[in-house]
DNA sequence: CAGTTATATAACTATATGAGTATATTTATA
DNA sequence: TATAAATATACTCATATAGTTATATAACTG
């Protein structure tokens, strides 16, 4: 599973929190949270396919930690919109204002 | 359909990456992707649903064009991330670097 | 008006997956 | 060794959705 199909589900994105805050067993994530316990370790189980989380054993228990580095391709995607966040003028408007300049003809 | 599922779909995000180049009709991302017509505007009105474009009727022609505000979601998820891409040591180690150090107990 | 163009939608198929229950597996403990 | 605890997996069901083909709906054009 790749990281943005990962990060699509709520009840992922709030077990990676969780984790994020401070290393977490099964167990500490189905408690916290609503899921049962197989319905956390199938989350994980994407999360780990995703590299988003490692996980360490320790006896019975399983300390999943978070892997920040596959959340930089988020932050690349999302890199040449940051700046339109700013700049609120509608996109259309602003390519009809420019093409009207340049009587660019966008006709396909 | 909320902004991280529009974006966990790979074409999704190709749409959305030819539409924050320039305004397109849907022939213009039909004929440029490798997707038939009607994926295509399937694919546009899940993207409308998340509000990450928006329309504008023109004779028989749609232009859609970017909505960059739903992606400020992502941002914000993001946000908490971003120091941890700098800082690869890894979050177990930290973890158990400072418990050892307290003497916390960890086991739940 | 007849035909074409641009887009959306419907109907269908195949696949992914989220959740639950039951169970297997491994480790700890009495 | 028998039991309990922690986790993973198998199985089932229900739903979402990506893609295709066919068609509906407008809007142009000759």
């Amino acid at each position: 599973m790749d990281t943005f199909t990962a990060l699509a589900e709520p009840n992922r994105r709030r077990l990676l929190e969780a984790i994020r805050l401070e290393p977490c067993t099964v167990n500490m994530l189905a408690t916290r949270s609503d899921l049962s316990q197989p319905a956390v370790s199938k989350h994980l189980k994407y999360l780990r396919e995703a590299n988003l989380v490692v996980v360490k054993p320790d006896g019975q228990k399983r300390w999943y930690s978070l892997n920040p580095p596959p959340l930089e391709e988020i932050e690349e995607f999302l890199e040449p919109y940051r700046q339109l966040f700013l700049n609120r003028l509608d996109a259309l408007e602003q390519h009809l204002d420019l093409t009207s300049q340049t009587g660019t003809n966008e006709a396909d």
